[in-house]
DNA sequence: CAATGGCATTCATCTAGATTAATTAATCCC
DNA sequence: GGGATTAATTAATCTAGATGAATGCCATTG
């Protein structure tokens, strides 16, 4: 929290904003370095393919910080589109702002801990894409977000986890018949 | 380079080594946070899964640095090895020594870049697993890392695309085909 | 309250890629 | 150089999960 309070004395840009459920706050195609801190509320970020298939890349509930750094470090257009999932609460700031400014070492640390997180949280996704069932990977994301299942729909979790609505309320009935 | 010469006048117990093509430089189940940048040579990280079989993460050449950010961030064992493919020289240092030390704001610039752009690959990876198909992704790797194949032996290049190396053939069979 | 439209479920079919196994081609090493 | 080990290819089968289509379920909105 005490970083966010840095964050919106150096970014004058930064504002604490309100978005209703379904609104989408960020468009694939464009560019930004625009970043959403969620105070309250949830957020998906999302790509569609080729074929027009909509792919969830990642969750942000409370207290999580919603960003394309994809497309900010390479300053290429976006891919991804970021929803309000449910009526949030957000801090909007600008990560340009945040790079080109004059931290203590302290602040950036900070930051370096928020990404190493960040970087942690991927690398386990790629292991786990390589390496598990659907239904490993279901399981995992039950212990991993326990609170996301009873906010977010199912066809969601199964494009976040990589598979069709069908497939995964099959798993959800084999694992009901298990219990 | 810069950002790593201060790197070694910061940690004392950096040093510059050179290993073996076959050499294990980290095992699974350790606690480390000793990371490598190849000065020269090429790396791979991999685990290996419940039913023992090898899932390539990351490879490592030239300019790029080597690191289990994972573990190291939430201080658990590795699940990751770190093979040296071809007779390498590395620099060891410990980010735990880097975490500590006080930094110049540009130096912690160069550190969050070097950050970002390890999120901005795993992005891509991730929406890559999850949208495209073995084939597409192969041209993808490819496409990215154009001196690899000739680097890496074919059975590794399957197991970092999350296929088998008799599919990955198949793949490369229909490919020269179409030529 | 009906009616509409999105969501979840079920089932029948299909397919990309896994698995198994055998064959050939490279590498290694004494 | 020749025997042994590992890598790559091919082909035959199998399977997890995709696709397509139908059905029931709320939850909205008029």
């Amino acid at each position: 929290m005490n970083y966010l309070q840095e964050i919106i004395k150096i970014d004058k840009s930064s504002k604490e904003i309100s978005c209703k459920k379904g609104e989408i706050l960020q468009y694939a195609g464009t560019i930004t370095s625009l970043a959403y801190y969620v105070k309250k509320g949830l957020l998906r970020s999302y790509s569609i393919d080729g074929k027009g298939k909509e792919h969830v890349f990642i969750f942000a509930s409370e207290g999580w910080i919603m960003a394309d750094i994809e497309s900010q470090e390479f300053n290429t257009p976006t891919e991804l589109f970021i929803e309000c999932l449910e009526n949030s609460e957000l801090i909007v700031f600008d990560r340009k702002c945040l790079v080109e400014a004059k931290l203590s070492d302290e602040q950036r640390k900070d930051e370096i801990r928020l990404m190493s997180r960040r970087i942690a949280v991927l690398q386990r996704r790629v292991l786990l894409l390589m390496s598990s069932s659907a239904k490993e990977r279901y399981n995992s994301f039950l212990a991993t977000y326990p609170d996301l299942p009873n906010r977010v729909p199912q066809h969601m979790i199964a494009s976040y986890l990589g598979i069709t609505p069908q497939a995964l309320s099959t798993i959800r009935r084999e694992m009901v018949g298990k219990n």
